[in-house]
DNA sequence: GCTTGACTTCGAGTGCGCTCGAAGTCATAC
DNA sequence: GTATGACTTCGAGCGCACTCGAAGTCAAGC
């Protein structure tokens, strides 16, 4: 028996660490397109579209708001003449990840710092 | 004219960051210790207040949720008892951001992917 | 002496991103 | 045939961390 291609909600939700809840969400939302049902109504997920789900999951849990993320889908739907428009707000967010990552680490040193001086005080 | 040590709450919202809304919501919740008066009953801020308020406002902008916090400044309260405790509790927490820091690396990775995959298409 | 504006308290309101619950459908297991 | 359990839709509810607004006080400026 091969892989199947098509999963189960419950499945996906297990694979992307989204849960089921999450999963309707986004699409209800527009975050993701419609995907394929089977002979009963429910959901079927494929490869691509857990691609999607993924790198969906690294814009959000970067910080990207729902909102920018619906641009974003919305430019994927508009077609190729959006690709660079798409690579701007790809650019434009990566620049953010590159602050909070410069802040984490300026964060992490005061910490350290702190960490330091108790360590000291409390043998 | 020097320095003066003791600042009203808009410039201490100024320098620290956080708004005067939230320095009175963080004192009313336990967060900072209640500060000085002037003769009006304006509080009055101290360099040791501000000192703590920037440490406060790392951890929180690295993920630390209020209530954590808020343990965190009862054992500064209890006194230097506590001080394993709270050595314990920033090490939990530096385990926390070096663990998103390198969420965050992961994350810029697939973000670089894709803006890559942009560019060669839109060169 | 009146306006301005920065402050005070207090409780209520907001925004975001889920998260949940109710009520219903369907297919497989027993 | 009925119980189980995973799914469906829909709207409502929730938790967090602020954020705001109303109503009042006070001091300094004009």
């Amino acid at each position: 028996m091969r892989e199947v291609t098509s999963l189960s909600i419950a499945t996906t939700a297990e694979r992307t660490g989204v849960s089921a809840h999450t999963l309707r969400y986004y699409e209800r939302i527009g975050l993701i397109d419609p995907v394929g049902r089977d002979e009963n109504g429910r959901r079927t997920y494929r490869d691509t579209d857990l691609a999607r789900i993924d790198f969906l999951r690294k814009l959000r849990s970067t910080g990207m708001p729902i909102t920018r993320m619906q641009e974003y889908v919305e430019l994927i739907r508009a077609g190729e003449s959006t690709e660079p428009a798409r690579l701007q707000l790809l650019e434009d967010h990566r620049r953010r990840v590159l602050h909070d990552l410069e802040h984490l680490n300026d964060c992490l040193g005061a910490i350290n710092t702190k960490i330091d001086l108790y360590r000291r005080s409390t043998p």
